[in-house]
RNA sequence: GGCCCCUUCAUCUAAUGGUUAGGAUACUGCCCUUUCAAGGCAGCGAUACGGGUUCGAAUCCCGUAGGGGUCACCA
């Protein structure tokens, strides 16, 4: 569709986590630039002091970096369009709202907060279709400007909307848009600290930085009339707009944090992978040709092309993302789940202290699961407390975790969910009753029976034996049969004793990862507990 | 409320005027099985509604309804 190199640019405000939006917005923009050899471009928009917060820069650029979204030009990259921080760039906002002011197409406007409040609050009242400034305003005269100056009245600048007509917008996937010119209101484009809002810093950065392609979210289509006046004043040319489907909360809703997980952080503590994420993102609003779903950045660029974006807001579905991410770790070598893996768990390390003391069951990703209802199967979890156990453990031993990643990979959906696996292999006690060893329509004799005819089983094997699995699978059967029961019944009671749970790996593959000390140790532990 | 955008299974989507409207997730059942998974097979399930245009409409047009966004010295 385009073949001329497009600049295009991912500015996020640096107010808090890094947000889901960010990542979305970051893989269209990047996936144009790439797609025609163009540049993709990160602004920090931190235009607004009172939300600003200092370490979300940074957390923004490790999360793009995380998904592999990285800019070619930014803050931290450098580029030949800096800075790239708008806070570093405030006379450049002044001189061109200076610039419209000598021209006519802005003025100064001197109306306090408390008059703009009140006239809010008269139009509620009236319920007028028209909120907004009402323009008083526009109508100074230079004297009365010049007296206002004098006195030094604070003053922020507003941009002279026309009045009269229609404002014709493109949008690359919705064409033609029409705006009333007399619906319109003077937007302000200067503050009265002297920073600009995004509307004078978005069109000024945007030409001096050679923007091609504005991709953004549709929240902005309203204010594009002004985004297209604002260009005409200063006679540049506009770039192509093209306004991305909003994601949404299970409610349609545009998404939202008390709806769901936002922060690009929560789903690299609860165990996504990047590529998986991303991979997932790139399916809201796009497909690929054969309903091929599971694909690499480099296939999603051979089928990429803007025109193909589906409009309609896509609710952002932590199920099948769920579901994703479990292919992916399936797909991954075991050496590098492992990798992974160990990677993940001294991140959980650090972050355990930014999760405080909470409990187990309370940490975030548990928390924002429960309290919104995702299905339970959905158990995207956090190493926590296991985490310095396993490195420490690890670190002793690096031969460790092979073998229990084979049994797992399988099972996990996220990272996090090794949590549900691996306190088997760590821990030396298990908190168990009775009654847990008693299987259906069995009784506690039998479970006793079943540990000590195990017990002999294992015992008497060579671990080392290349069929020891299959030995062991042909002895339980012998003695489960011995005992009338069936495999399952029979082993239940082992796999309490042994793991700690009745849902484990399977039993005789986890068994031999523990040795045959330690398996002996737990089945007399659980012999002398019942 | 004004303005604007959007509308195919519960969800993500395919079908660029001719298909029994396809795939995936989720859900259900069966198979496999040593629990849990994973895997295999099958099932469930949609063109919001009403009018046109056309031999023929999910697809084009109009209307209605529904949903969403926006109306800050936030972005």
């Amino acid at each position: 569709m385009t073949t001329a190199p497009a600049r295009v640019r991912v500015a996020p405000s640096p107010t808090g986590d890094p947000h889901v939006g960010t990542a979305y917005m970051a893989l269209f923009n990047k996936a144009l630039a790439d797609t025609t050899g163009g540049q993709f471009i990160l602004r920090i928009e931190d235009t607004d002091r009172s939300r600003y917060v200092a370490d979300s820069e940074a957390q923004i650029f490790d999360a793009l970096a995380w998904l592999s979204l990285t800019p070619d030009e930014g803050p931290h990259k450098g580029g030949s369009c800096g800075p790239y921080r708008q806070s570093e760039r405030l006379p450049l906002y002044k001189e061109a709202a200076n610039r419209l002011i000598s021209e006519g197409k802005a003025y100064k406007c001197y109306c306090t907060s408390d008059r703009l409040e009140t006239l809010r609050k008269i139009q509620q009242a009236e319920k007028a279709k028209l909120l907004g400034y009402d323009g008083l305003c526009r109508g100074l005269s230079a004297e009365e400007v010049a007296k206002n100056d004098a006195e030094a009245k604070p003053c922020v600048v507003r941009f002279k909307m026309p009045r009269e007509g229609e404002i014709d917008v493109r949008d690359l996937f919705r064409g033609r848009l029409t705006f009333i010119a007399a619906e319109q209101q003077d937007t302000v484009l200067l503050k009265s600290d002297g920073f600009p809002t995004y509307h004078l810093a978005m069109a000024v950065d945007d030409h001096a930085m050679g923007i091609t392609h504005v991709i953004r979210a549709e929240e902005w289509i309203p204010s594009t009339p002004l985004h297209f006046e604002l260009y005409r004043a200063f006679g540049w040319d506009a770039p192509v707009f093209a306004h991305m489907p909003l994601l949404r909360n299970k409610d349609k809703s545009k998404i939202s944090k008390r709806k769901n997980p936002t922060s690009l952080l929560w789903y690299r503590d609860a165990g996504f992978l990047p590529e998986a994420l991303r991979n997932f993102l790139g399916l809201m609003g796009f497909s690929l040709p054969n309903d091929q779903e599971i694909f690499s950045y480099e296939e999603f660029l051979k089928h990429f092309d803007l025109a193909k974006v589906n409009i309609g807001g896509p609710i952002f579905d932590l199920q099948k993302l769920h579901w994703l991410n479990g292919e992916y770790i399936r797909r991954l070598p075991a050496a590098e789940l492992e990798k992974r893996l160990v990677e993940y768990a001294k991140r959980m390390m650090h972050r355990q202290r930014e999760f405080a003391d909470l409990p187990e069951d309370q940490l975030p990703t548990e928390t924002f699961l429960r309290d919104f209802e995702v299905k339970r199967r959905v158990r995207s979890r956090v190493l926590g407390g296991l985490a310095p156990e396993l490195m420490t453990s690890y670190e002793v031993n690096p031969q460790l975790l092979a073998p229990i990643i084979s049994l797992i990979q399988e099972r996990m959906h996220t990272l996090g969910e090794a949590a549900d696996y691996l306190p088997m292999f760590f821990t030396r006690d298990f908190k168990y009753t009775p009654e847990d060893f008693i299987q259906k329509k069995g009784t506690l004799e039998d479970a006793r029976n079943a540990l000590a005819a195990a017990r002999e089983m294992l015992a008497t094997s060579d671990f080392e034996h290349p069929e020891w699995l299959q030995s062991m699978d042909e002895q339980a059967r012998e003695k489960a049969e011995a005992m009338g029961l069936k495999l399952g019944p029979f082993l239940g009671p082992v796999r309490i004793a042994v793991t700690g749970s009745k849902v484990s790996p399977p039993l005789m593959e986890s068994i031999r990862v523990l040795g045959k000390n330690e398996a002996l140790r737990r089945i007399d532990a659980a012999s002398a507990a019942i």
